[in-house]
DNA sequence: CGGGTAGTTGATGGTCATCAAGGGGGGTGG
DNA sequence: CCACCCCCCTTGATGACCATCAACTACCCG
């Protein structure tokens, strides 16, 4: 797990297409989550500008591609899969601290070092951004500069929410906490989807993540079916059969 | 705890004071944070826009001021004292996200309303912004957006550390880390103190913010006593007898 | 078919929470 | 000034929750 090799890429560089009045048309005009992501702040006119930038990467399932403690050289922009951050201990104990989807972007570090670590849940793509240009990027284009202080801010909520989490829930309460939080983020704005979840992680990511470890994940899902909460279905499918009792237990009672 | 009255100030508008030759001089200049938190970023000649958007603020220990949920209507720089941050579930239990001390900026908020809750431990002064005026002071200098990012991105590195440590470290690992973290804030640079630590807040808030109770705090700290790594004073005095003792704890040997 | 990974379930034990009692300091009021 | 109270802290006894150890199933892939 921690010999794995790290920081290895298949990259391939965007292609800039340029089309017939010498105007360039660019992979970031197309991709799906420029209009929920950072990308977003820069328009149209100066997008050429972010293609130059950004050479598109796919990570393979299980791969590390951020290694705790090595020279921050990229940032990252998640455009498809998920990822999961975390920090370890000497030992090999292993917290995850968040899981990064679509449209996040990853490697927010004054230090020159990565203070987390990043690894693929599922095959993940990603924009990736030396940091060079990205401060290129930073100086002229002073919106973006606002954005990432939005992405921090909302990032730094979902830690606050982590800490009480880890803190002060038991353990049914985590993974209530857990699985709602995963259905809001499944949920597009305006949709349902009758509580029907894919989770892309292991158990063990999720009791990375939620500070347990795999048997209590295992047994606490176990005992919510048994109350008839959820319904775990094969693979990585669970349906969330009432959101009220799992609201009830998320809140802080028992 | 939770009855208290919270959002109840103690305050005096700033002096502004009109110097001989027309210029202004005023409170900012002499602020001894100026140098360490966000403010600085604002320029001399610029300082008095600054002057005008605070107002200086004193809490007694013990005050709440900022209320979780409710919505946020200001923005605050400590400039003395320390600031507990807090979230807490309905029936009580609460966690301790982190302690503000001076220069540090509060209310980095995406919401219209505070995701955390903050109380005075000792006396504790603020600056505080309407968030009308923090937005313009935003719009007129580019710099204070930058700063901003830079104590965002720090703050989101604290709350990764505590996630590790309330997800997987024990219970004298955590205390140990505290204590450590508290040397490392007090130290000024290049400036030794042998070990000698003064601990604003009360063991349970120490137990809030480890995740733990107030009664394994005290357990954990004579136990540390018994072992030589520390020294418990009278009040809130602990003397560290040797940080590599400390050290190996926190980095997770039991 | 064999091996590896992921998940579930059971038995047991350790760590830390809970319940309880007592000491010490600081404030207020008699 | 001292009594009283309240808060904070400490220490002890007990127990609950969850980690650990272990066995077993299912599934995937060669």
């Amino acid at each position: 797990m921690s010999d794995m090799p790290s920081c290895q890429f298949e990259s391939r560089p965007r292609r800039i297409v340029i089309g017939a009045g010498g105007a360039q048309t660019d992979f970031c005009t197309t991709c799906s989550v420029r209009p929920t992501s950072v990308c977003s702040v820069i328009g149209p006119d100066d997008i050429s500008r972010l293609s130059e930038a950004a050479v598109e990467t796919i990570i393979p399932p299980g791969r590390g591609f951020i290694e705790e403690g090595a020279p921050a050289t990229d940032f990252f922009n998640v455009t498809s899969g998920t990822v999961k951050l975390f920090k370890a201990l000497p030992d090999g104990r292993r917290q995850i601290t968040g899981f990064a989807s679509p449209g996040h972007f990853l490697g927010l570090a004054v230090s020159d070092n990565y203070a987390f670590g990043a690894e693929a849940v599922d095959t993940v793509r990603v924009c990736r951004f030396s940091r060079d240009k990205m401060a290129d990027l930073l100086d002229d284009f002073p919106k973006l500069e606002r954005r990432l202080l939005e992405e921090a801010s909302n990032e730094l909520v979902a830690a606050q929410n982590q800490m009480l989490l880890l803190g002060r829930k038991t353990a049914r309460e985590r993974v209530a906490s857990f699985l709602l939080d995963q259905m809001h983020a499944s949920q597009l704005p305006g949709q349902e989807n009758g509580g029907r979840l894919h989770l892309p992680m292991t158990r063990g990511d999720i009791a990375d993540y939620l500070g347990l470890t795999i048997e209590t994940v295992s047994r606490t899902l176990s005992w919510m079916r048994s109350q008839g909460m959820i319904e775990v279905g094969k693979g990585y499918a669970i349906t969330i059969l009432s959101v009220a009792k799992l609201d009830v237990l998320a809140a802080g009672n028992s």
